[in-house]
DNA sequence: AGCGAGCCCTGCGCGC
DNA sequence: TGCGCGCAGGGCTCGC
């Protein structure tokens, strides 16, 4: 599901909810959620149990909760975080404490807050590729904050590896530029790479490749410095539109914290437009299999070259 | 280094 | 109506 802008929508509506909140009990239903935490579902449980969430931060698609350390004034960093990554189907979805789990509720938090009370968050992932984990705080290489949300300069170990996402003020473009004309890959292939840029998913990667007129499967290298420069302007845009817009939804799968849809599937120009006209030349929208998910391109705009 | 395949899963819509 | 198939916003690991 969830590229940068839906990620981004949950964690600007997780914020206000979450900032200052101390954790009264947490309710592990499926522990397949907790695939990527390290020990049992008890020790998750512990942990966060009494714990203060300090803030919500992304980076990419990844999404954490920095936790209080154990000092009581708070004077000291936070050491760990609870990891959050939605994979295609998850959401978290702020309730009332008294509202019924649906079916598909994998892990329940019961939180006060010092000012709007208590409120429970739950987790739902129909196809269990999200997780969630207690993870380590480890400082940033450039010493810039770590994502979007808080100015703290520590990431949680295991989003270490993945690149700063292309709304990152702290995102360096010639170091991408540099990277990704060094590469001998195709370009979608490279929009995807989590470890080269962020954020980026099977729908923005072929939106931002149709606005910038490239072909799905241009070899990296005979991209020229220009349309590179291009390409990552047209990510930009699509991401902030799909931001402002409140995200891409085409069913229930996609929904805010408070279960509202985005409305940016009305915009979409390449990715599901297979057999309707391209808004640009008339010319039908091709899907193409790659990568064991589909490609969507117009014929016409986009030709390797 | 890069790539394809396989794996982790559930549920929906479609055609027969 | 019922069933099987293909499809879905992701990412990690393995072997070549």
């Amino acid at each position: 599901m969830p590229e940068l802008p839906e990620v981004e929508v949950v964690r600007h509506g997780l914020e206000p909810a979450v900032t200052g909140a101390r954790i009264d009990a947490v309710e592990v239903l499926d522990e397949r959620s907790l695939r990527r935490h390290v020990g049992p579902s008890e020790d998750f449980i512990e942990r966060l149990t009494g714990a203060t969430l300090l803030g919500a931060v992304r980076r990419g698609k990844f999404l954490w909760l920095p936790i209080a350390g154990p000092s009581v004034l708070g004077a000291e960093p936070p050491q760990e975080a609870l990891v959050a990554h939605l994979g295609m189907s998850g959401q978290v979805l702020l309730r009332d404490v008294d509202a019924e789990a649906s079916a598909l509720t994998r892990v329940r938090f019961a939180l006060t807050h010092p000012v709007h009370g208590p409120l429970r968050v739950d987790f739902v992932d129909q196809r269990i590729f999200g997780s969630m984990a207690i993870d380590g705080l480890l400082p940033t290489p450039d010493g810039a904050a770590a994502g979007y949300g808080m100015p703290l300069a520590s990431i949680p170990s295991q989003v270490a590896h993945i690149a700063r996402d292309p709304l990152d003020p702290a995102f360096d473009e010639r170091l991408y530029r540099r990277r990704l004309a060094a590469k001998r890959t195709t370009v979608k292939r490279a929009l995807l790479d989590q470890t080269l840029i962020s954020g980026i998913g099977n729908i923005y990667a072929d939106e931002a490749l149709w606005a910038a007129r490239v072909h799905y499967d241009q070899p990296t290298e005979t991209l020229s410095a220009r349309k590179s420069g291009e390409l990552l302007a047209e990510v930009r845009t699509v991401l902030r539109r799909a931001l402002v817009e409140g995200g891409t939804s085409f069913d229930a799968q996609y929904v805010n914290v408070n279960g509202a849809s985005g409305y940016f599937s009305h915009s979409l120009r390449a990715y599901g437009q297979q057999g309707t006209p391209c808004a640009r030349c008339g010319r039908l929208i091709v899907r193409e299999q790659f990568m064991n998910r589909g490609s969507h391109f117009c014929p016409r705009c986009q030709r390797i070259r």
